[in-house]
DNA sequence: GCTTATGGTTCATTATTTGAACCTCAGCTT
DNA sequence: AAGCTGAGGTTCAAATAATGAACCATAAGC
């Protein structure tokens, strides 16, 4: 891996800390000698994407990120668009709304909406949503060609509760079912006792650039009301999407023209 | 030169360009060779830092600086605790008020806030502020480290305007103007035509860590208006230090130490 | 169909990155 | 207090990755 890319993953393995790490933590869990662990948190630290607190001499995310983040927000304004239609989704449907976004290979939640009750799910922001065990995951893998989901199935799946699937083939169906329907649910998928639905944010292309999904406590979630959230999720996902590109495409480039896939 | 830091480099290059741009017009701008920065870019863009247009073949921001962006704000939410200052601030003042950002050994701008007025200045989000130049800038310095004022000041100080100050000892007296009031004051010393005054939010252990700042007309501004407008900026600045140290110190490590300068 | 842009790629040369061993310091144990 | 431990940080020869001139492919303009 290049020099800039293993500096990347460092970056992002401290994002994903819920806390300050030392040198040594972080070194370790980057698989890095100490000595480049720390010329990369120099150079990093320079830039500003990463600070050291002068006290304890912990290294954390730094503001530079903001910055930039404030740029892209105002040029291509993904969450200033979709947060109005997550905020009404976890109203109506009053459980937990998240969107996620794909970005560097992976699919991470940007931003989540409580709904106003005591017993409901917690979602991170930051947090990563893996494919094969996630609603989020498979509505984003079922509207992506094939070779894209071929290739995420032929990474090992992690078995993260009693319920995950992870034969491929099995996924596979889970798939078209969710391509046909137009939403996923993940049934104890990533934690037990959570139930999700989740449909896909698409480019004009068709390409999936995140999702929106609800997540349920288990126990008071029928069949009936799971459907109703894939369906409300559809509905704000294509709102989204038509909010986006509807005003993003005035500044943009070329819309007629289509990528092959 | 690290890769690291020539990757960041162009990465910051990439943001301060109001608009998508090509392989050849990146390359030119960082001084790179037309091969390393597509290096560059294709490892950005893997970790989702810069994204490529699929039909013009530019390039821009990625979404990955949004989600650290959101991980800072959640644990340091300097935007969050200041922004309803800066909102404040430009309804009292009804001026254009913004929140600046010490990061990456500059001050950027990170919030606007404009008053409800037709004639008003304009300012945009990710701006740099030379330090010798703004009000914000000056405001910084003048609570710096003496080290760090002479290396501000050895380094070449551009002629903004014909009212710029780039006389070093010159300068050095509106430090001291500035340490002494609380709150600096540029007069046209980017922009012609602009007088604004600035304060800065300071950490706990007496470092700025970024600035509150009014610009304003200079042709409807006295200069009572400009001192109500400093001493504005000095209380919104000093609520927001509260704030922000009040709450996050409780996550904090070991708030009693004092760094030496 | 030629010219001149563009984006993108190759591979021998070159310069940077790497990491084991090292130092220093603070806190803990005996 | 001496000794130990583990932290952050540094050094420099060896190993590896970055570099860029020259290249190809394609598209637009003439």
């Amino acid at each position: 891996m290049s020099t800039i890319g293993k500096a990347l993953s460092l970056l992002d393995t401290l994002s994903r800390l819920d806390k300050e790490v030392g040198l040594t933590d972080i070194a370790r869990l980057c698989s890095l000698d100490k000595a480049t662990a720390r010329r990369f948190l120099v150079e990093l630290e320079k830039h500003g994407f990463v600070e050291q607190d002068a006290d304890s001499r912990r290294y954390r995310i730094g503001s530079a990120p903001v910055r930039l983040a404030r740029i892209r927000e105002a040029r291509y304004p993904f969450l200033r668009v979709a947060v109005p239609f997550i905020k009404t989704l976890a109203e109506s449907s009053a459980e937990t709304v998240h969107l996620s976004e794909f970005s560097g290979g992976r699919l991470s939640t940007i931003h989540v909406e409580d709904p106003p009750r005591a017993h409901r799910i917690i979602v991170d922001v930051g947090s990563i949503l893996p494919f094969h065990a996630t609603a989020s995951g498979l509505a984003f893998l079922a509207f992506c060609p094939a070779r894209e989901i071929d290739a995420a199935l032929q990474k090992p799946l992690e078995k993260f509760t009693d319920h995950t699937v992870v034969d491929p083939e099995l996924i596979r169906a889970l798939l078209d079912e969710t391509a046909a329907r137009g939403f996923s649910i993940s049934h104890q998928g990533l934690e037990a006792g959570v139930i999700s639905a989740a449909a896909p944010v698409r480019a004009p292309d068709g390409r999936p650039i995140g999702c929106v999904a609800v997540a349920a406590p288990l126990s008071r979630t029928t069949k009936t009301a799971i459907h109703d959230f894939g369906a409300q999720a559809i509905a704000a996902a294509n709102a989204i999407s038509e909010k986006y590109y509807g005003s993003e495409r005035l500044t943009g480039t070329s819309p007629k023209t289509r990528r092959r896939d």
